[in-house]
DNA sequence: CAATATGCGTACCGATCGGTAACATTGTCA
DNA sequence: TGACAATGTTACCGATCGGTACGCATATTG
C-alpha cells in the first residue's frame, strides 16, 4: 500500500503464469544478496548478472540503487510482520504470551544457523549510519513500529510497565539478530533468548 | 601485547613530545572514521586526508586497508576492556554486580546520545559477513571473550546458571549497541538496559 | 499491413576504489 | 660530514563503482 507499482501487473488470467518481469527478478535477487553480503558490499552489476538482466532495466524500475535498497527492506518489512503476525494469530488473540514466545523460540533456533544474518533492517542501519537514506529510513520505521508492538503485547499481557517490558524484550531480540551472526557455530548466546524473555516477562506479572 | 610494533617506538626521555609519527595520526584518524562511517564507507584517501600524510606513508605502515581495520579493532577492543575492568575495580572485586551495572548504567545512557554509533566491533562484523576478513575475526574473538567474561561475571554472583545469565546479559548488552543507533533520539529501548539486567540478575539468585 | 508502445540489450561514461613505483626531502645520530 | 630511517611528492595503475545514451526487438492495436 505504501508503494506505488513500477510495473504493470500482468493482466491476470489471460497468459499461463508469464515469465517474471525483468523488475521482478532484480528484486528478488537483490533480495538475496543484499540480505547475505550487506548493500554496500554489492553492486548493480553483480545483481543484474546474478539476475539474468541488465543493468537498464534495473535502472528503468528503480531510480537508483539507494531506492532498490530501500525497496529490498520494504518487502523484507512486509514479510516480518506477516510472519510475526501469523504467530500471533495461530496462538490465539487471548494469549499474547504464547504467540510472542513462539516467535521467540523460533528465532532463537534459527539465530543458530550456520549462515544466520540477523536482521535486514538491524544491518542496514548499521551500513548507513546517515538519516537521510532512504534504506536506513524505513528501517527505523520499521523498528518504531516493533517497539510499539511489542509494548502493545506487554501491555495485553497485563504487565506492569509495559513499555518497560516491552523495551527489554526488544534489546534481546536485537541482540539476538546481532549475536546470532557473530557466533554462527550454533549454541551462541541467543539460545538464552526464550529464556531470558520468560524470566523477564514473569518479574513484570508478579506486580 | 597481541601485535607485534609496525614502527620503532621513539626513545623515551630524549626528545620532548616528538611528533606524532604518520603511522599513529592514520591509525587515530581511521579510528575515527571507521567508527563514524563504518569500514567500507570510508576510502584510503579520506583517510590520508583527514590524518595529513600521503597515501604511501599508510601503505608504509599497514599492509592493507583491511589490515588497518583490523589494527582499528584492535585499538577499540583494547580500550573496551580497560573501561570496562576499571569499572569493576572501582566497584571493588568482591561486588561483581555493583561494576557490572556501573557499565551497563553508563552504557545505557551513552546509547541515547545523538550520534550513537554502537559497538565499532559489532558494526564490523555486520559489515563484513566473511569470516575470513581480519577485521571480523578481531570482532569474532572479542565477542567470544566478552561472553567469557560476563558467563564469569555471574558466577561470581552466585548465579543458578551462570552462563545462561551471561548470555541472557550480553543479549541486552548487544541489543543497546544497536538500538542506541537506531532510535538516536534519546530514549530509544536502551533506557531499559539497566533495569532488564537488574530483572535478570535478581531472578538467577533466587534459586 | 503499418504504427505505436513497451521492454530489453550493447556499449559506454566519468568518478572513485585500493594500491604502487620512483624519487625528493627531512631530521637524527654517529 | 655521512649514513640511515622516515616521510612527503607526484604520478600512475587496473578494477570497479553507480549511472546513462541510444538503438533493437517484439507484440499489440488500428
Amino acid at each position: 500500500m505504501a508503494q506505488k507499482p513500477l510495473t504493470d501487473q500482468p493482466v491476470p488470467g489471460t497468459a499461463p503464469a508469464a515469465a517474471p518481469r525483468a523488475a521482478d527478478k532484480i528484486r528478488r535477487t537483490a533480495r538475496e544478496l543484499f540480505y547475505a553480503a550487506g548493500i554496500r558490499a554489492v553492486g548493480v552489476d553483480e545483481i543484474v548478472t546474478k539476475a539474468g538482466v541488465t543493468k537498464p532495466s534495473l535502472y528503468r524500475a528503480f531510480p537508483s540503487k539507494d531506492e532498490l535498497a530501500a525497496a529490498y527492506l520494504r518487502d523484507y518489512d512486509a514479510e516480518f510482520w506477516q510472519r510475526f503476525e501469523a504467530r500471533l494469530d495461530n496462538a490465539g488473540r487471548d494469549n499474547p504470551r504464547a504467540g510472542l514466545m513462539d516467535f521467540l523460540h523460533n528465532l532463537g533456533s534459527r539465530a543458530g544457523a550456520p549462515h544466520y544474518r540477523g536482521c535486514g533492517l538491524s544491518n542496514t542501519a548499521v551500513e548507513y549510519p546517515d538519516d537521510s537514506h532512504p534504506a536506513r529510513k524505513v528501517s527505523e520505521e520499521h523498528k518504531q513500529k516493533l517497539r510499539l508492538r511489542l509494548a502493545e503485547l506487554a501491555a495485553d499481557m497485563g504487565a506492569d510497565d509495559p513499555k518497560l517490558l516491552g523495551d527489554s524484550l526488544m534489546l534481546l531480540i536485537e541482540g539476538a539478530f546481532v549475536t546470532g551472526q557473530l557466533f554462527h557455530a550454533g549454541g551462541g548466546p541467543a539460545r538464552a533468548l526464550a529464556e531470558a524473555a520468560e524470566r523477564l516477562i514473569d518479574s513484570h506479572l508478579k506486580g
